[in-house]
DNA sequence: ATGTGC
C-alpha cells in the first residue's frame, strides 16, 4: 500500500469524537470518501490502530460505490487484505458492491461456544485426557486434512445445504443444534455450482480441521458472571466448563476470495469502477462477478458452519468417551458466530449488503433470528482473547442497529504482525510461561505458538470495555483458558 | 487466513 503510516498518524487528530468511544472523519477529509469514516475505540485504541494502515484502509473503504451511512471500524481494527480486519460496512442493493476483501480469505471464520453441566473442579484431573483426546482426534495446522473425506455429491450438498444437511445425513449432530447457529447454519443463497473445481479439491477432505494461524479449540472456565439475566438465559454459570471452537472455511474458503478477487478485477473497467487500492477488488451486487461471488461465499460461510459442526462431535466424541454418556458432559451450543462474511440486512427500509470482516453480528433483543430463549436478551457474541488471556460472552444490544449495523468486535485484534511477533517472541518460552500459568498446550509447533503470543494483539479487556461503553453490547460472562488445542 | 511467493 503506497501511503505512509505517518500520513496515518497524522490523519488520526482529525477524529471527531461524536460519542463514549465513537469517532467520525469527516468525508471533507478526502474528495473521494462518499461516507464519513467512523472507529469505535477510545484514545489508547485509537494510537494503536495509527501504527499500521487501518485508518487509511477504511478511508478506503469509504469510497466504495453504492455505500451508506459511514463505514465503521470496531476496537479491534487492525490492516488486512483492502478491507481492515475490525471493518464493517452496507452497500446499498442491488447495484452497491460487494467485495471479497470486506469479507475476508477466510469466508466464514467465526466462533462457536459450547456448554457443558460440568464444573471446573469435576474434571480438573481429566483436563490433561481431555486435551490429549481431542489432539489426537482433531486435525490441526496447515495443510492438514481430516477424518473425512467427502465424495462429490455429499461435499457439494454440504455447499448448498449447511449444517442441516450435516445433523440429518450425516448424522453428525442434532436438530436441537440448528437453531443455536447463526443463520440456522445454512445460507439459502449457496450455489455450489459457482464454487470452482480447485476450490472444492482443497475443501473435500478439510471438513472436520482446526487449521492454523490464529484458530484453536480452547476448554475453559467461567470466571466471572456480569449479567446473570443474560447468563442464565444462555445457560452459562461461574466455575462452569466451555469450550470455545474458532476455525473457519480452511482452503475451501480461501480459494473461493482468490477466485472472486481474479475476476472481479477483470470486470472493473466494464463496470466502470476506479479503485484506491486494487486489493479492494468488488463488483455491483447485481452484476455477475457480483452474484457469482455472493452465493460462492454463501456456500463457503456453509462450508465452515458444517466444519465447526463436525469438530463440535469431535469435541462430544472425546467428552462421552472420557466422562461418560450423562447429559452433564454432553456439550451443547450456546451460539455459533460468522466473523467474516456479507449479509443482506435491512436498515431503515433499506436492504443492503452488510459487509463484516473480523467483526460479529450483534443484534439485540427481539430479533427474530434469535432463539427463543435468546430474545429477551439480545443475541450472543463471542470475543476469543489471544492465547493465555480472557475471553468473552457479550450480549448484543439494539442501539447496536444505529451504532455499528448491529455489529461489534471479534477479538482482541493483532497488534503486531505475525513476522514481527515471530522477531519478538521465543515459541519454546511461552509455552513454558503459559504451562507455568497452569494452561496445558497441545500445539506441535513453537513457530505457530510464538505467532500467536499476547503480546502480539491488544487487551481484550480493553477492547471489549470499548465495545459496551459505546453501547453496543454489553457484557454477560468473562472466561479463562484451562487448555488450549491448536495448530 | 492460506496444499505460504510475481
Amino acid at each position: 500500500m503506497e501511503p505512509t503510516v505517518e500520513v496515518q498518524q497524522r490523519l488520526s487528530p482529525l477524529l471527531r469524537q461524536l460519542g463514549p468511544a465513537l469517532y467520525e472523519l469527516d468525508p471533507s477529509f478526502r474528495e473521494d470518501m462518499r461516507v464519513p469514516a467512523r472507529i469505535v475505540a477510545d484514545e489508547e485504541l485509537l494510537q494503536q490502530m495509527s501504527q499500521d494502515h487501518s485508518i487509511l484502509q477504511l478511508v478506503n473503504v469509504t469510497t466504495l460505490p453504492g455505500i451508506q451511512g459511514f463505514a465503521i471500524g470496531m476496537p479491534d481494527m487492525h490492516e488486512g487484505y483492502g478491507f481492515p480486519v475490525g471493518g464493517v460496512a452496507g452497500t446499498l442493493l442491488p447495484h452497491g458492491v460487494i467485495s471479497p476483501g470486506g469479507i475476508g480469505f477466510d469466508i466464514n471464520c467465526g466462533v462457536r461456544l459450547l456448554s457443558t453441566g460440568l464444573l471446573h473442579e469435576e474434571v480438573e484431573a481429566l483436563l490433561p485426557a481431555l486435551a490429549h483426546d481431542l489432539a489426537r482426534s482433531i486435525p490441526t495446522g496447515f495443510g492438514r486434512h481430516g477424518r473425512l473425506s467427502l465424495d462429490s455429491e455429499q461435499l457439494e450438498r454440504v455447499l448448498a445445504e449447511g449444517v442441516p444437511y450435516v445433523v440429518d445425513v450425516l448424522g453428525l449432530g442434532t436438530r436441537e443444534d440448528l437453531p443455536h447457529i447463526e443463520a440456522g447454519g445454512y445460507l439459502p443463497g449457496a450455489d455450489a455450482s459457482k464454487v470452482s473445481v480447485r476450490a472444492r479439491e482443497r475443501g473435500h477432505d478439510q471438513l472436520g480441521t482446526l487449521g492454523g494461524g490464529n484458530h484453536f479449540i480452547e476448554l475453559q472456565r467461567v470466571e466471572r458472571i456480569y449479567d446473570p439475566d443474560a447468563a442464565a438465559a444462555f445457560a452459562l454459570f461461574e466455575r462452569q466448563l466451555t469450550i470455545l471452537i474458532h476455525t473457519g472455511s480452511r482452503g475451501l474458503g480461501h480459494q473461493v476470495c482468490t477466485d472472486a478477487v481474479r475476476e472481479m478485477d477483470r470486470a472493473l473497467a466494464r463496470e466502470g469502477i476506479r479503485l484506491v487500492d486494487r486489493q479492494l477488488a468488488c463488483a455491483p451486487f447485481s452484476s455477475p462477478e457480483g452474484q457469482d461471488y455472493y452465493a460462492a461465499m454463501c456456500a463457503a460461510a456453509n462450508f465452515a458452519w458444517s466444519n465447526r459442526q463436525v469438530l463440535t462431535q469431535r469435541v462430544r466424541e472425546v467428552f462421552s468417551r472420557r466422562l461418560g454418556s450423562r447429559p452433564e458432559s454432553w456439550p451443547r451450543i450456546v451460539y455459533d458466530v460468522a466473523h467474516n462474511i456479507a449479509k443482506v440486512e435491512t436498515y431503515g427500509g433499506k436492504r443492503l449488503c452488510v459487509h463484516r470482516k473480523g467483526a460479529t453480528r450483534a443484534f439485540g433483543p427481539g430479533n427474530k433470528e434469535l432463539p427463543t430463549a435468546y430474545q429477551r436478551v439480545g443475541q450472543p457474541v463471542f470475543i476469543p482473547g489471544s492465547m493465555g488471556t480472557a475471553s468473552f460472552v457479550l450480549a448484543g444490544r439494539s442501539e447496536s442497529q444505529s451504532l455499528s449495523l448491529s455489529s461489534a468486535c471479534h477479538g482482541a485484534g493483532r497488534r503486531l504482525s505475525r513476522a514481527a511477533a515471530k522477531r519478538q517472541v521465543v515459541g519454546a518460552e511461552l509455552r513454558k510461561a503459559l504451562n507455568a500459568q497452569g494452561i496445558i498446550v497441545e500445539c506441535p509447533s513453537n513457530a505457530e505458538l510464538a505467532e500467536e503470543a499476547p503480546t502480539a494483539y491488544k487487551d481484550v479487556d480493553r477492547v471489549v470495555d470499548t465495545v459496551e461503553t459505546a453501547g453496543i453490547a454489553r457484557k454477560v460472562a468473562r472466561l479463562v483458558p484451562l487448555a488450549v488445542l491448536k495448530g
